[in-house]
RNA sequence: UGGGGUGUCGCCAAGCGGUAAGGCAACGGACUCUGACUCCGUCAUUCGUAGGUUCGAAUCCUCCCACCCCAGCCA
């Protein structure tokens, strides 16, 4: 009995419709079982998230399983750094690979023995060129390869030379091991590709065990042969190499006929994806480590307070086809939001004070309430300090109003949130000008929740008691890049030159909301009027550290650069 | 001047011969003690181009154009 019902499928993309179509033709005996494949040799970012949401949500939705597996077939560029990251990311991701955490490193000594069996069928061969002369005899696009002499090599030969370089008798890049299937492909990955390297480095897993080391082409395919995965979902770089997997699938005794399907990998605007300018972002200082907030991994993401649920969301919302394609990082803030709109409690901050005094306010000063929360009512209110002396923001106040601004002005009233309508009476200037300090008065009959006043006012501004706001350090971030598309150059430019010089703005010294005070280092909250903020790990005793998730859509400021 | 792919609204993306979903962005407007949220409305007579088949084409055929990938003992 199939465990599907054939009228009930998945059909977002076309993915699904491969699958589907497998599943009604009765392959795989019914099942589905995918993998993710992360090299260990970097952290994993924005884009792997996309294919680790179709690989295991894939599985999930088809009752089938996803096996988390590690390519380490190349010991000289992975650490397990690494290893143990990917692990920690994937879990915060949301997905679960329970007992099924497998290394291609594992399967070493089985495929050693497939080759072994590939020289014997006379479809493998040790090749003495060089490297130089191997890509001499490869070919061209349009020049057909011409056969290595050592094809001619007996299968004993063959036989004895490749336990040889397994028995580290040769030095590296000596020999390597071939398939034998077409000089003359116009694919060049079918020219007499290389599957074994002679490679003295010490790996991490099977430490000193092997000097010859299988590659990816060879390793994958019979990977998820092995493991029983019926589709092996990749990127579309890949899609030349399938032919390949096919050829190796075909051509050797394993327990599963494994499919290859490519989609498109991510693209953001304003940043960039590729782990090798990652790593230099990293390695050069640029950022402050694989978990700097302005970075694109999970790890920078999770620190910068993005969640699991948005990152979800948002690999949902981008769909997956096949054509190269560029989201805008727009979409990835607009499921930050989403979320944390639901889930962020408020409070109020001022990052650019400018102190307020109340001269008809008593000097004691009175406890007020606030909704945590109004789209979750459940979450309650909070106490505020208020005072005759406060801050707020300083572009809430315009000495001379540009038309459409309705916050404080002279001699204009607005309302402080969760408290009174204030009215400014005078504007106190130091000697230079600089506007120090703002002489109000307030409304005693508009009391936030009993307002007696009947009053409308345009504006409602955030606040915070002089007397009881803490300090703290705020790091506002913006776009890493400022160049929409910064794999785009000219020549002799790097990717590096398009940095964004304000992708960080330190605030030394926010005041804050005292209640604030008892925040955990990973809380997040929005910063009523201007985004979403998560308390960070650098975080000490006097000094609480936040960083800015995302602003709030802001169509004043939207207006005003008109 | 080889092979493999892809081209549907500014950005993603459905569509699978029956007459262009949806999301983001944008733009109007309502609401608002967050210029947030929410809500309402607008936003492809047209599917890279040109032909053809058909009663009917984004969907089938042909030509052309553009872009991406491939000549690692990387993945």
């Amino acid at each position: 009995m199939p465990e599907f019902n054939a009228d009930n499928l998945p059909s977002r993309h076309f993915i699904n419709h491969i699958i589907n179509e497998d599943l009604k033709l009765g392959k795989y005996n019914q099942k589905v079982h995918t993998r993710f494949p992360p090299e260990p040799n970097g952290y994993l970012h924005i884009g792997h998230a996309k294919s680790i949401c179709l690989n295991f949500g894939t599985a999930q939705e088809y009752g089938g399983l996803c096996n988390l597996r590690f390519d380490d077939t190349n010991p000289s560029r992975e650490e397990d750094e690494f290893i143990q990251s990917i692990q920690a990311d994937v879990k915060w991701l949301g997905f679960d690979w329970q007992d099924r955490l497998y290394f291609a490193s594992d399967y070493f000594e089985e495929l050693y023995q497939i080759a072994v069996q590939l020289i014997k069928d006379k479809k493998a061969y040790v090749c003495d060129l060089t490297q130089d002369e191997m890509r001499e005899y490869r070919g061209t696009p349009t020049v057909p390869g011409t056969l290595s002499p050592y094809t001619s090599r007996s299968v004993e030969e063959n036989l004895d030379m490749f336990a040889r370089m397994r028995a580290g008798e040769f030095q590296d890049g000596e020999k390597v091991l071939r398939l034998r299937i077409d000089m003359a492909s116009s694919n060049f990955n079918m020219r007499d590709p290389v599957i074994y390297r002679i490679q003295h480095s010490y790996h991490q897993r099977t430490k000193n065990d092997w000097c010859i080391y299988p590659m990816y082409d060879f390793a994958h395919p019979l990977s998820d042969a092995l493991e029983g995965i019926t589709h092996s979902i990749c990127t579309l770089e890949f899609e030349n190499h399938r032919p390949l997997y096919d050829w190796l699938i075909a051509n050797t005794d394993v327990p599963c006929k494994s499919r290859q399907i490519e989609f498109a990998r991510l693209n953001i605007t304003y940043t960039v994806m590729s782990k090798r300018k990652l790593r230099r972002l990293v390695e050069e200082s640029f950022v402050s480590g694989w978990d700097d907030p302005r970075m694109p991994t999970l790890a920078g993401m999770r620190r910068r307070g993005y969640t699991p649920e948005a990152i979800r969301n948002f690999c949902e919302k981008i769909g997956v086809a096949k054509s190269n394609s560029t989201v805008e990082i727009e979409m990835l803030e607009y499921c930050i939001r989403e979320d944390l709109n639901y889930a962020a409690n408020r409070v109020m901050a001022v990052l650019d004070p400018i102190k307020v005094v109340l001269t008809n306010y008593p000097e004691n000063g009175e406890t007020l309430m606030g909704s945590n929360n109004p789209e979750k009512p459940e979450e309650g209110q909070r106490e505020l300090s208020f005072s005759k002396e406060l801050y707020i923001e300083a572009s809430d106040f315009m000495e001379e109003p540009v038309k459409g601004f309705h916050r404080l002005m002279p001699g204009g009233e607005v309302r402080l949130k969760s408290a009174y309508i204030i009215r400014c009476d005078e504007v106190i200037k130091d000697e230079t000008g600089k506007i120090i300090e703002l002489r109000c008065s307030y409304d005693p009959k508009t009391k936030s929740g009993n307002d007696q006043s009947g009053k409308k006012v345009k504006g409602t501004i955030h606040w915070v008691a002089a007397k009881t706001a803490i300090d703290a350090e705020v790091r506002l971030y913006e776009h890493l890049f400022c160049k929409e598309n910064p794999d785009d150059l000219d020549e002799g430019e790097e990717f590096t030159d398009y940095l964004n010089p304000a992708s960080l703005t330190v605030i030394p010294n926010a005041k804050l909301e005292a209640g604030l005070a008892k925040a955990d280092i990973g809380d997040s909250y929005q910063f009523m009027r201007q985004g979403y903020f998560i308390k960070d790990k650098d975080s000490t005793q006097n000094k609480p550290v936040f960083n800015r998730v995302v602003s709030l859509k802001d169509s004043w400021g939207k207006m005003q650069k008109k």
